[in-house]
RNA sequence: GCCCAGGUGGCGGAAUAGGUAGACGCGCAGGACUUAAAAUCCUGUGGUAGCGAUACCGUACCGGUUCGAUUCCGGUCCCGGGCACCA
């Protein structure tokens, strides 16, 4: 019943597709641009989701409406082809990942075509292709250049079921970010880039972005900055000293014992004789610990005694040295001062070995009052002051006696970026047999094919395999190809720059274009990559900036998380819960407007919601409705050139409604307004045809076939994609009298109808006599009465 | 444990520089059309009491500020997300 949504669709479709409808002229700098961005799909087997649309669905309302509204718009798509997921589900279907990934890629465009999302299809990148990835190599090797990219030993998150290594950003309580398998800890060669760089930057120049408070947060959480302060501790009988790091400097004076972590290059060397034995035994244990043993929660607090002593510069007293695997080998200096009187942790520990704990606060330490109301005791010179003014009074002392100093650390770590599998970008690396490398600089470097795909077991990548692409002579020397490839971050890195000059196989890009159309001005995808993507892309586009490649400082100006369609029963949809909706059974029973529609129209678009059938058909329902209006001789033969006035209120309401809920991505609202101004059309005895014109470009964005094809039945040949935006006459908005509530002690009592801005005792005066108000004010006395302009009257009378 | 976001009808959700709570949709009920049904169009719909006008109660819970609180403040409970010995 209703519309042939399969006809017109296909119709449109084949159109805008033939005719390059939505094809952007990136150097049109005539007009103001406006670059509006999706997170591009990794192309799974299983197709899209009926997730994706939702947020392709509001960047392309915003597309559209841009456009009417005189932008140059860039609204590009493409494919996130390489990397482990892609990997795994080939390995799982058992093909070859590039015939695999082609396969889905087809599938992806044709359902993303399917639902009439308006980008520019010339544009499209696909991170697997080397065309594209010659550039992710090349922006490594610049990084190569400037020491940014470099090879480490240091333990590292090994999946042994993934048969990688992972950043610390994939695991995940001690499990890898994908499938949830079990994450060791191991030394292993790998490569990594020092985001750490960047740590300052990344951190401050989050305030420069409209971006959502809680990934703002996790970012800021994750580079964790802290200021504190450095202290150098002398060991007694020896000439080294170690630092140890701390933000509560004014506590040294309780310090009463030091921790090393375990792996703390002094231990060895300071461990007494008759300690060794246990110091030995404890490194051990904590070197067989896992990721999850070692962080996991409510450990108990290990360590033990090395029988050094350290000197604490403040007061030359001397405290004993343990070493405990509670501290982080990586954070800091690897070396903690203990405070158990100021520190539960310390407290935990001292308690356990029976450390002296001396207090050297007093006063309400309460987290409101930390910087303020309690003050310093049996601390020297420090006594009485409070927290903040102490930490300054013995950071400085420290200076003087040239035994410590200001430190900022982060807990940002270095991003490690090299997989031991087949399925992403080769480093282009050469490695020779007296340890020294250089850069292949004829990129791409193609990944060469392989017969057999999966890891090699060995912890090395399969295409260790490979060795005629493996073996390589430069200027006589005998070398070998890197064989870690790049993590799946790599290509999502920078693929937003990509989009604006695809094909130009001279430099990243045209700098005239990147300079033109950077930042992009909406960004909306998953809130998965808070700290992944989002955080990598960052990093690489400052990167880029001090390149000279790029010149902003930040690649997302603004930044959207859609919420998760959950299953119908208000789970999160899998197969295994059975409750997993397929946008292609949705379009072809409904059709894709009515599949935007409903996304729309679910709820906010941040929030997670349940699928819903029916409301799936009310929305169809909806569509039908307008429709019939555009079709039916009872609804077009009220049609009318001349204005009756009739829906003047109801139209201009409803573009500066729309207008306003769609630059705030309200598309839920916007909707709702869209309803009530076709209900009141349905009750109207005239209509005025150039508002139904007006409304079907604002209805067009959300649903764009229904859109394009009641626009060319209004008896127009153009199409609708840059026709202009509707405007609001806000005199139509003024009206001459408004209804008004009036309330007796708070309580509504009545409403009443009043001139616009009329006279307060005028309103008074009416409020008092009307008869609701009477009942319940005769006989008791009016102590005041409010009038708020146009709002309430509120009379308060005694009881 | 710490940080962030939230809790409104049978359901999805509207409305917060404090000012008529429940827009819009779904569902449900009734009416028109139809031989009938579906579709469509129209009407009603927070709860309790009443034929009704209307009254009382209602935005997780307790308290506060205010003429007036879903909105602001303090406390409690619950759900979601993030972090997890970062010294």
């Amino acid at each position: 019943m209703g519309y042939d949504h399969i006809n017109i669709e296909n119709k449109w479709k084949e159109y805008w597709l033939k005719n390059k409808e939505y094809k952007t002229d990136v150097y049109d700098f005539s007009k103001p641009k406006y670059y509006v961005l999706d997170m591009f799909p990794f192309p799974s087997g299983q197709g899209l989701h009926v997730g994706h649309p939702e947020g392709y669905t509001a960047t392309d309302i915003i597309a559209r409406m841009k456009r009417m509204q005189g932008f140059n718009v860039l609204h590009p798509i493409g494919w996130d082809a390489f990397g482990l997921p892609a990997e795994q589900y080939a390995m799982k279907m058992n093909r070859p990942p590039l015939e695999f990934t082609l396969k889905n890629i087809a599938n992806f465009r044709r359902q993303i075509q399917m639902l009439g999302f308006s980008y520019d299809y010339d544009r499209e990148v696909t991170t697997c292709d080397p065309s594209y990835y010659k550039w992710t190599q090349y922006i490594f090797s610049l990084m190569y250049e400037d020491k940014l990219a470099f090879v480490d030993y240091k333990p590292v998150n090994f999946c042994p079921e993934l048969g990688t290594v992972l950043a610390n950003e994939e695991v995940i309580d001690g499990k890898s970010e994908r499938g949830g398998y079990p994450v060791i800890r191991k030394p292993m060669r790998q490569w990594n880039l020092k985001i750490t760089a960047y740590a300052d930057r990344l951190n401050d120049d989050l305030t420069m972005l409209d971006w959502p408070q809680s990934t703002i947060e996790m970012q800021r959480n994750w580079i964790g900055k802290s200021e504190g302060t450095e202290i150098i501790f002398k060991i007694k009988g020896f000439d080294e000293t170690f630092k140890v790091y701390t933000t509560r400097a004014d506590t040294l004076f309780g310090a009463t014992f030091v921790s090393l972590a375990p792996e703390h290059p002094f231990v060895k060397k300071i461990t007494k004789k008759e300690c060794e034995e246990q110091v030995e035994k404890y490194i051990k244990e904590c070197e067989s610990k896992s990721d999850l043993e070692r962080t996991g929660l409510n450990k108990e607090k290990t360590g033990v005694f090395t029988g050094a002593y350290a000197i604490n510069p403040i007061n030359n007293k001397e405290i004993p040295i343990y070493i405990a695997d509670y501290v982080l080998a990586s954070y800091g200096s690897g070396a903690v001062m203990g405070c158990p009187a100021h520190d539960a942790r310390d407290y935990v520990f001292a308690k356990k070995h029976n450390i002296e704990i001396i207090p050297v606060l007093e006063g309400d330490i309460s987290k409101e009052a930390f910087e303020g109301d309690a003050k310093h005791i049996n601390s020297d010179f420090i006594n009485g002051m409070y927290i903040k003014d102490a930490k300054k009074a013995v950071t400085d002392k420290l200076i003087s006696i040239n035994a410590g100093n200001y430190k900022v650390n982060y807990k940002l770590r270095d991003w490690l970026f090299s997989r031991q599998r087949y399925w992403g970008e080769p480093i282009p690396i050469i490695n020779f047999e007296d340890g020294t490398q250089t850069l292949e600089r004829n990129l791409p470097l193609v990944l060469p094919e392989l017969k057999e795909y999966k890891p090699s077991g060995t912890g090395e990548s399969p295409l260790v395999h490979a060795s005629e692409w493996l073996n390589v002579i430069v200027d006589g020397k005998k070398g070998i190809r890197e064989t870690n490839t790049m993590p799946q971050w790599a290509g999502s890195c920078w693929y937003y720059i990509r989009y604006i000059d695809p094909h130009n196989d001279k430099e990243i890009g045209d700098k005239k274009l990147l300079n033109h159309w950077l930042p992009v001005d909406l960004y909306v995808g998953g809130q998965e990559h808070a700290v992944l993507h989002l955080l990598y892309a960052r990093f690489w586009h400052k990167f880029l900036y001090d390149k000279g490649i790029v010149s902003c400082k930040e690649p997302f100006k603004k930044l959207f998380h859609q919420g998760m369609i959950l299953g119908e029963n208000g789970e999160k949809m899998s197969k295994s819960r059975g409750n997993v909706v397929n946008p292609d059974d949705v379009v072809n029973k409904y059709g894709a407007d009515t599949l935007r529609l409903y996304e729309m129209f679910m709820g906010p678009l941040e929030a997670s919601l349940p699928w819903s059938s029916s409301g799936l058909e009310g929305a169809r329902k909806f569509i039908d409705r307008v429709y019939r209006l555009y079709t039916e001789k009872e609804y077009l033969d009220k049609f009318n050139d001349e204005n009756s006035g009739e829906l003047d209120y109801s139209y201009n309401l409803l573009v500066k409604k729309v207008t306003s809920d769609f630059e705030n991505l309200q598309f839920n609202t916007a909707i709702s307004q869209m309803m009530i101004f076709i209900n009141d059309v349905y009750k109207a005895k005239s209509i005025y045809k150039p508002y139904m014109e007006g409304f079907i470009k604002m209805f067009d964005c959300i649903c764009p076939f229904i859109g394009e094809e009641i626009y060319h039945l209004l008896g127009h040949n153009e199409t609708i994609t840059y026709t202009s935006w509707p405007t609001c006459d806000e005199s139509k908005l003024v009206k001459n009298t408004i209804k008004i509530a009036v309330q007796v002690n708070g309580k509504l009592r009545d409403t009443i109808e009043i001139n616009l801005n009329e006279d307060d005792e005028v309103v008074k005066n009416i409020a008092l006599n009307s008869e609701n108000v009477k009942r319940f004010t005769d006989g008791k006395e009016i102590k005041k009465i409010i009038v708020v302009k146009n709002k309430i009257v509120n009379i308060v009378v005694v009881c």
